[in-house]
RNA sequence: GGCCUGGUAGUUCAGUUGGUUUAGAACGCCGCCCUGUCACGGCGGAGGUCGUGGGUUCGAGCCCCAUCCAGGUCGCCA
């Protein structure tokens, strides 16, 4: 093995560009292709790929040494860069290659357990086993530096607008609300725990009563939730809070950064203001209080045309309070068969729905699945209302509001990817607005918050606190794009007494308050400026701009469904000293079922 | 926790209603050959407890049960 003495780097691989220079590059063997009397030997780093060349002119015992490599040794190279006799146009330096005079081999490697190559199909849990070789690979190289990219950006951009970087505590007060909370033992306190923070929120606030007026922090959050493609248990975000604002003061900071952005990493100009729509418009339009607007598909409701209907399922929907609504699948007709549509049938049914009502519109009539049940002129009716042509597929969902649009909204989405309705490269933002302040729990009846307890309720909605819960909305905002929710925020309640009116309204006790947020109350009674923030997902922002399928694409060392990162295989368990020392009992083997 | 999908050489896959006792292919790997390759090419070779454990059967990669692992999704994510 040979070392680095007397030799020095002095360019990336995809930097060599020019013909005549003598360079020295570094990187991994992509390939060799040993021809007999020539070798090429490709090398990769990060920047790119770069082909060495061994010939005939090459000394002996060099050109021995260059047939000895093989995939993923370290080199390091240096040469002459010369026009290549054969050019590639298919890699950036494929004009050029380095014509070898001194090679060391810095590392030798083991037969790698997948081909590190950009495009693969391997199993991606054996890439996350191998994460460090799966990272070598071209394409979540440049995810990773389209990361790092978007949060120097947001650094540069906010620092520039005054925001302050303040790091707040990883290790904070429990408050078993929402999310579970990550649980950190206390060796000098046993019994005791910190919890990691789900996000910044009450020191951010607490950041604001203490006058500094504008902060930003590339935070890391923590849930302990069960993982989806686009949720990690921990992850970042770009969490900012400003005093003396409102609302649209946040809005068009936040939207200045994303032009920014778009115009600096991305280079392309985003046209600003964003559109905004209401919680409500959202739902009745999309169905989805995360919109993807890239395509169309709106929802119709269809409940005025149906009201005299002898179809029990629209009238007893009806008769219920709730609505029939649909969506108009255009030209899906031959896409969308009898099958594929029993399909869907069984898709809502997974979601909730009763099941799923249909027009499908082949021939010179359409086709109904609840045909018998109609009168003369309904199905034109409907046909109209629904802007269904000849070719289209309708279908309808029939049942209360909190079914129809949500499993509407779902369809929506499934169908626009099987029916390949979503243009690639674009990028649809949108800001939803006024959230509804209170949810109903469909168990128990009770009325919850929608968002954390110290959300400003619209001024206009206040007069609707003890009276009319579901007449109140919430200061409360979300940046979605593509259909992913990209950040969230809100005003927050700055008024002492109106912060104890809405924890009271949530069925808290004063013991209860004091114990989980007394520390919190109290500081507003010493005087807070009217504030508000919100946080970006920094990795779902990357995956959306990325185009990537999942978090893990973005995310250098992720974890899996069950939270396990499976490279190192944490969590794992510690020995019993190490729990002795926390305070903390072993739980007996027989006792996993607990 | 529920539901769905998957698990066969190092990797990606094929494997018929259960039926040649040597479970195939491609890529990768190993050896030899090749002076312009770039998905290099040619010749040869090694490599498998078919996720694991039971069961049904004369016979199981294939059928049944359990279990583990991974992915998606619902619940959950104030």
């Amino acid at each position: 093995m040979d070392n680095m003495q007397g030799m020095k780097r002095t360019c990336y691989c995809g930097e060599v560009l020019e013909a005549g220079k003598t360079v020295t590059v570094g990187g991994f063997v992509d390939t060799v292709r040993d021809k007999g009397g020539i070798i090429f030997i490709v090398l990769r780093d990060r920047t790119g790929v770069v082909q060495l060349t061994f010939d005939d002119t090459t000394d002996r015992a060099l050109f021995e040494k260059a047939a000895s490599c093989k995939s993923e040794y370290v080199l390091l190279a240096k040469g002459e860069v010369r026009e290549r006799e054969s050019k590639s146009d298919k890699i950036a330096t494929g004009h050029v290659e380095i014509h070898v005079t001194e090679l060391r081999i810095l590392a030798k490697a083991k037969t790698p357990p997948f081909e590190i190559t950009p495009q693969t199909k391997v199993n991606e849990e054996l890439r996350l086993k191998y994460r460090y070789l799966d990272l070598r690979r071209a394409p979540l190289q440049q995810n990773l530096i389209l990361r790092h990219k978007i949060a120097m950006c947001a650094r540069q951009y906010f620092y520039e607008n005054g925001f302050l970087e303040i790091e707040t505590p990883m290790m904070m007060k429990s408050t078993p609300e929402g999310a579970r909370d990550y649980l950190v033992p206390s060796r000098v306190h046993h019994g005791e725990f910190y919890a990691l923070p789900q996000s910044p929120q009450i020191y951010k606030q607490l950041l604001m009563v203490a006058g500094y007026d504008r902060y930003i922090q590339l935070a890391r959050c923590f849930r302990d939730e069960d993982l989806r493609a686009d949720r990690q248990p921990e992850f970042t975000q770009i969490d900012l809070e400003m005093s003396f604002v409102d609302v649209d003061d946040i809005l068009d900071i936040t939207e200045g950064f994303l032009v920014r952005l778009f115009r600096d990493v991305m280079g392309k100009e985003l046209k600003t203001p964003l559109p905004r729509l209401t919680y409500t418009e959202a739902m009745n339009r999309f169905g989805s209080d995360k919109p993807d607007l890239r395509f169309g598909m709106e929802i119709t409701d269809l409940s005025e045309n149906v009201q005299a209907s002898a179809f029990p399922v629209f009238a007893n929907a009806l008769a219920d309070g709730g609505s029939v609504r649909c969506i108009t699948a255009k030209n899906a007709a031959q896409t969308l068969t009898r099958k594929e549509i029993d399909k869907l049938v069984e898709m809502v049914k997974g979601i909730g729905a009763k099941g799923l009502a249909y027009i499908r519109w082949v021939d010179a009539e359409p086709s109904c699945s609840f045909g018998k049940f109609l009168k003369e002129g309904e199905l034109a009716a409907i046909c109209e209302k629904a802007g269904a042509e000849q070719g289209d597929v309708v279908l309808i969902v029939a049942d209360k509001n909190s079914v129809t649009l949500p499993v509407l909204g779902a369809l929506r989405n499934h169908l626009a990817r099987k029916l390949e309705l979503i243009p690639k490269g674009e990028f649809n933002f949108l800001w939803i607005t006024q959230f509804p302040f209170f949810e109903k729990d469909e168990e128990t009846g009770e009325w919850m918050a929608m968002h954390h307890p110290f959300t400003m309720p619209m001024d206009e909605c206040l007069q609707y606190l003890d009276t009319a819960p579901e007449k109140v909305f919430a200061k409360a905002y979300d940046l979605v794009l593509n259909g992913t929710e990209l950040c969230s925020g809100s005003m927050r309640i700055t008024d002492y007494e109106l912060q104890q009116k809405m924890f009271e309204s949530l069925g808290l006790t004063d013991e209860e308050i004091q114990a989980k947020f007394g520390f919190l109350v109290e500081a507003y009674q010493y005087g807070a400026p009217p504030h508000g923030g919100l946080g970006i997902g920094l990795d779902r922002l990357t995956m959306t701009l990325a185009e990537a399928e999942s978090l893990r694409d973005v995310v250098a060392f992720p974890k899996v469904q069950n939270a396990r990162e499976l490279m190192s295989g944490c969590p794992s368990p510690v020995d019993k000293e190490s729990l002795d020392i926390l305070g903390i009992a072993a739980i007996a083997e027989d006792e996993d079922e607990a």
